[in-house]
DNA sequence: ACAATTCATAAGTATTGACTTATATTTCAT
DNA sequence: ATGAAATATAAGTCAATACTTATGAATTGT
């Protein structure tokens, strides 16, 4: 049976949850310290933290430490896997009426 | 805080299991009885049915009733709100030499 | 009617996972 | 040097979950 890759398996899993997506997001809008992150979310410290780490070891996050703080920021090829999933079912799209003219009107404002 | 929405998170949750993922890639080669989902993994057949009962609540596969057999298919619409939640990071693929052409080349073979 | 096949559901279990509080570590300010 | 601030890690708890076996329900063939 064809699995797929560890990679594959450990951004699915990071994006499972959805206070991890939904710091995901905040750090798309830019970066930010896990204090700020840990004031945005009604979760603690520690919390934040666990999650950013899941985040990072699924490739989707970078960390940069600067004095006391460290900043997190997105790591835009961590999402890789999931395009390269998704665009495995392509035909799905093109055959079911879902033009990819769809996709390019978001992808390509 | 905004979230996202409950589709999406059921589809990110549905697919964040390797075997459900697995069943779901098994039947986007084609639509496929329980029975013959239970004979390709090694896993029982209450366990496929669950996991086929949790893709079809995300909007991931549709069932058709034919005699004894229930024969699932991959119901492209499902993916629906993971290309959009993916689509809204456009901007780290277009900023970071993450060229759109590279999606293109997938997704428009 | 009866037995076999196919699937779903119920019930139980064991693991995973998402949180918590407590604490250690690092860095900066005074 | 001492203390405060920022983060990570440890340890424990509770809920979610991915399985199992057992059973019920629906369909078909004889």
């Amino acid at each position: 049976m064809q699995h797929g890759s560890v990679a594959e398996d450990k951004v699915f899993q990071a994006l499972a949850d959805p206070s991890r997506r939904a710091i995901f997001e905040s750090l798309a809008r830019g970066e930010a310290a896990v204090k700020d992150l840990t004031v945005r979310f009604d979760i603690s410290q520690p919390a934040v933290s666990q999650h950013l780490a899941t985040l990072k070891e699924a490739g989707l996050v970078n960390a940069r430490r600067e004095g006391r703080c460290v900043y997190y920021r997105v790591e835009p090829r961590g999402l890789k896997p999931l395009i390269d999933w998704i665009a495995h079912y392509r035909l799905f799209w093109t055959e079911h009426a879902h033009r990819l003219e769809q996709l390019l009107e978001k992808m390509d404002p």
